[in-house]
DNA sequence: CGAATAGTTGAGCCTGGTCAACAAGAGTGG
DNA sequence: CCACTCTTGTTGACCAGGCTCAACTATTCG
């Protein structure tokens, strides 16, 4: 079985490509072209499978690489003195992390898998001076760093001015609103997250979560499940949650 | 008085310039030799004054520029179909508006001078451009656009696990190390927006606002008067917030 | 100087937090 | 495959932090 490495290799390879992943239209690759796809992919290197529970790194670690999930879903939590924990995003397929850490070359945050989930890794400095060369990968660099702040600041207004029952409808919006970018049915899905990390990124008791949730199946707008959602309501759900995280993203 | 035009323009581009503005260690030029402060100086135009209660951009305007911050101060206001108002931000001298606009080539928020403001223009499609042949002015500007997702991070935290009281002992601390960094007294202060500005930023109502600046001066650990601060108990107060927004900030 | 805006303080209420008991799943080993 | 345990989720009772409404005071601005 070991007499055709380079085969092997050559597999897992071609398997790890940005040029033949489903995700490249939502990720780093958005834009470019076929050349400088492949010189993105000879940048990055190749999957890493963390199990639930996993860190990809911790606050504090120094950067070394962005992100991007190929596959499963990770949050990334920010810590207070005390042990408060306050989760600052839940993230999917197809997004990058790691992009706040540029600033002070660590991370103001952990990254933690909530599942089986697969990583690309990319080599932040390596990934900075192909920048340069490649202006189609500098834009989306700059557009992907702009519309996290976009995000975070929708997000500061759904902590700072939304009611709870608007904070859970707008966050199940969000997420049904991702599933279906990623081609998935945005009418039903499975949270893989727990209500405590719910509340964590909604600044709420977990306590609170559930009977949310449970009043919004009561009110007809979802029906849950332990974490299964499915959403029967819609346009309902929009107009308690605004219409869900604005996410006017990369393919706009 | 109309006879040395020539005299009159090379004055104020001077005075404008960057390689002689005082803030270029906290804006755009920092870490940029002489030559590409040059460049970078180029492309910008000249300054703007905004009075108090002018808008610079507003929410769905189209990106042209970002803007720096030369004097004085502005908010970004993100706003609710019903009305509610999250101020997103607010902006001192050195600062950059506009970066959160990147990703769909428009404003997701609107900027407001709350005191007479001065700003440098800088055309956003000409400085990416630049960005591409000035390998610091990229890794400033992605610098930048990192801090401020980290500090919208360490805002969600603020807005969805501090109690009211902390949130407005972190929001003075933010100011004070702010206001220090620009080279002027930590200690004393005077705040440019309104009671309602800060509520509309820490997701409180603008009588809790005052109640608890009240309160923070019962307990000795500052002197309010009118929009007047002063730090009393610098320790205590960054017990109570945390520390203040963490700012390891560009000069890191 | 008067009007309008901004800030302070009080009273009462309500949303959402805390504490607690219980139920339902998920993981493990016999 | 089932029993046991541990974790996760639900629901109730009660409490309190912060909001609303309101009256009053202090500033700012024309």
């Amino acid at each position: 079985m070991a007499d055709t490495p380079a085969t092997v290799i050559s597999i897992a390879s071609i398997k790890a490509a940005c040029r033949s992943c489903t995700l490249k239209e939502l990720c780093l690759p958005l834009g470019l072209d076929e050349a400088d796809i492949n010189a993105l992919d000879r940048l990055i290197r190749r999957r890493q499978t963390l199990k639930k529970g996993q860190t990809l790194y911790r606050l504090g670690d120094s950067l070394r690489a962005l992100y991007a999930i190929r596959q499963g879903s990770m949050k990334t939590t920010g810590l207070m003195e005390d042990g408060r924990v306050q989760v600052t995003g839940f993230h999917l397929p197809g997004e990058l992390l790691g992009i706040d850490a540029i600033n002070t070359d660590q991370h103001p945050c952990s990254a933690e898998a909530l599942e089986t989930t697969e990583i690309c890794e990319i080599p932040y400095h390596a990934l900075e001076d192909l920048a340069l060369k490649v202006p189609g990968l500098q834009h989306q660099l700059l557009r992907i760093m702009s519309r996290e702040i976009a995000r975070d600041q929708q997000m500061l207004m759904t902590l700072g001015r939304m009611a709870a029952e608007e904070r859970v409808a707008s966050c199940l919006l969000s997420f049904s609103q991702r599933h279906a970018r990623l081609g998935r049915d945005g009418a039903h899905f499975k949270l893989s997250m727990s209500r405590q990390d719910l509340g964590d990124y909604l600044g709420l008791a977990l306590e609170t979560v559930s009977r949310l949730l449970s009043r919004l199946q009561e009110e007809g707008l979802i029906e849950v499940s332990g974490r299964h959602i499915t959403i029967r309501n819609v346009h309902a759900l929009k107009s308690l949650g605004g219409g869900g995280e604005m996410d006017r993203s990369a393919s706009g």
